[in-house]
DNA sequence: AGTACTACCCGAACGC
DNA sequence: TGCGTTCGGGTAGTAC
């Protein structure tokens, strides 16, 4: 398949993220540090009372406006806005984005929450599924739900013992427990698929199982995954900052995620599709034998 | 405590 | 301009 063809796949606006992990809300974070950063809040409007998960939604307006964006951080898979006084805290889930504009404009199907910013730009959070939310706390507040994430994946503590320790005493699957966001944070569907087939693993594997080798090549194994995509999305995104402020995930450097049917890329044995924990998980039998 | 299941959503894909 | 059904996926909440 074409380069041509593939990019073809993301929606029509721009080239969006589906399914951020953390290298893609990443690179939102930084595109919209480049974009926000210091605007005033002069008014909110929301369209879709569920996204905003707390407080409640009349709270949540009159606590925001007034309210300079001071600065734009990522912890695991959040989007943190530091506010003058309040901490903003935004999860995309499965399809949030963000859109930036220097005027106002009108607001497409998708967008649920407008912030109006006192220069007449607009921030907004545009999602399709409706499965984003955002919270509003005060910075003590924020600091603590926070520390509840688990570890970054270049955090100086994640170390095979750190998983092992972890892991000990429990019978779920490699693939369930690298989705918990308590133990790393920042792992998705798509990168879970990669890391399992980088490091040979078949995703079915109880976790207590695991060595502290294969530990070990499995924390190597995620930063290196996650930092190539996160390079990958600071390539891509610079053609983009002046319009949407978005970017897309280049699926051609994936090695078996969605690509059911097709050649292993090691050794070209058929890609299979199997669930995992109601999960899609994608696999080759060949290199990813059940031990 | 650890595990499993479900709700939240709706566009895309599929079956007929 | 076909219509109805199924699927997927991150996290929170619930049940065991």
């Amino acid at each position: 398949m074409s380069l041509y063809n593939q990019m073809d796949r993301f929606p029509k606006i721009g080239m969006v993220f589906r399914m951020p992990e953390l290298p893609e809300v990443e690179t939102v974070v930084r595109t919209l540090k480049k974009l926000v950063l210091n605007k005033e809040i002069e008014s909110v409007d929301v369209y879709w009372d569920n996204i905003i998960a707390t407080p409640q939604l009349e709270a949540f307006k009159q606590a925001v406006i007034g309210q300079k964006i001071i600065d734009i951080s990522r912890r695991g898979k959040y989007i943190i806005f530091n506010l003058t006084s309040k901490t903003l805290i935004s999860h995309l889930r499965m399809e949030g984005k963000y859109f930036v504009y220097d005027n106002d404009v009108k607001k497409d199907k998708h967008s649920h929450v407008i912030f109006k910013f006192s220069d007449n730009g607009q921030l907004h959070y545009n999602d399709t599924r409706k499965f984003g939310k955002m919270y509003l706390y005060d910075e003590s507040e924020a600091l603590k739900i926070l520390a509840n994430v688990g570890l970054e994946p270049w955090d100086k503590n994640l170390k095979a013992t750190y998983l092992k320790r972890k892991a000990k005493n429990r019978r779920i699957t490699i693939k369930q427990f690298l989705l918990d966001q308590s133990v790393i944070s920042g792992i998705g569907n798509i990168y879970v698929n990669e890391i399992l087939f980088l490091t040979n693993l078949h995703p079915e594997t109880i976790v207590n199982t695991i060595s502290t080798l294969k530990f070990n090549q499995i924390i190597t194994t995620t930063q290196a995954v996650l930092q190539e995509a996160i390079d990958q999305g600071g390539t891509t995104i610079r053609s983009y900052t002046s319009s949407l402020g978005v970017s897309g995930l280049f699926q051609q450097s994936l090695n078996v995620h969605n690509l059911a049917g097709s050649p292993c890329p090691v050794c070209s044995s058929e890609i299979i599709k199997i669930t995992v924990a109601q999960r899609g998980t994608y696999l080759c039998p060949s290199c990813q034998r059940k031990k």
